[in-house]
DNA sequence: TCCAGGTTGTAAAAATCTTGTAAAAGCCGT
DNA sequence: ACGGCTTTTACAAGATTTTTACAACCTGGA
């Protein structure tokens, strides 16, 4: 399963490509990633990603979805914030940094710039 | 039947090559390593590789899988762990450490360097 | 503006879960 | 019954997840 975020970022399992650097997360901030990608561009509750991921009700005191996310932004390195927003007293939001597919300079032309 | 996994690594029925020294399989072992091979360089969870290889639903409580993954890396030797990838959480993948085929001198200039 | 109260960020410890491994036990065909 | 293969058992070793405790931050009302 691969899911394509935009071109600079891909999703196999747990094996995340950003920039054609490769990382690894682990089960929990893979499923969690999955959640926000799979709705970019809006803004997930707390609660519901705490009741897709975790399966916990709401009223649940716990700091672990903090926790993970901030893990998320660290492996995702320098735009880690850019990618997950915070949406204070709501939830976070995924969204794409650049267009979902890259920009195709397939003229020679593109080449001789400068040349 | 053989498969070929990289130019060091190949399986035919229960016999396998490694780096031109052939090993035996028990047929476990073989089905094992089929299965992760005819998916070189995808994850295949745990619960898919005991229910196609061993029929068990999910749920079973078992280490049979593990035991066995252990037996295939320490019979392929050097670079077991290496084909054999942990992915911790969900599964095991196996990937190619090398080309499929490998590189061809044959023009006898490629010789001639150096001379 | 400034404060109070709630919300999020963070590091580190604690708890939980998964995998690795050796050795014993079980099973099956001969 | 024997020998080889497979599975279970029982821990050890490792990795991940959750909690804890506190700092930093945001927001609305005085």
């Amino acid at each position: 399963m691969t899911i394509f975020l935009d071109d600079h970022l891909s999703i196999d399992w747990t094996t995340v490509r950003v920039d054609d650097q490769k990382l690894i997360l682990t089960r929990k901030e893979f499923e969690l990633l999955a959640m926000l990608s799979q709705n970019e561009g809006e803004t997930m509750p707390r609660t519901v990603l705490l009741e897709t991921v975790w399966g916990y009700r709401s009223g649940t005191r716990t700091r672990t979805l903090d926790v993970h996310i901030r893990r998320l932004r660290r492996k995702l390195g320098q735009f880690g914030e850019d990618y997950i927003q915070t949406i204070f007293g709501v939830g976070y939001r995924f969204v794409r940094l650049r267009p979902a597919r890259p920009l195709q300079l397939s003229s020679p032309a593109a080449f001789a710039i400068g040349a």
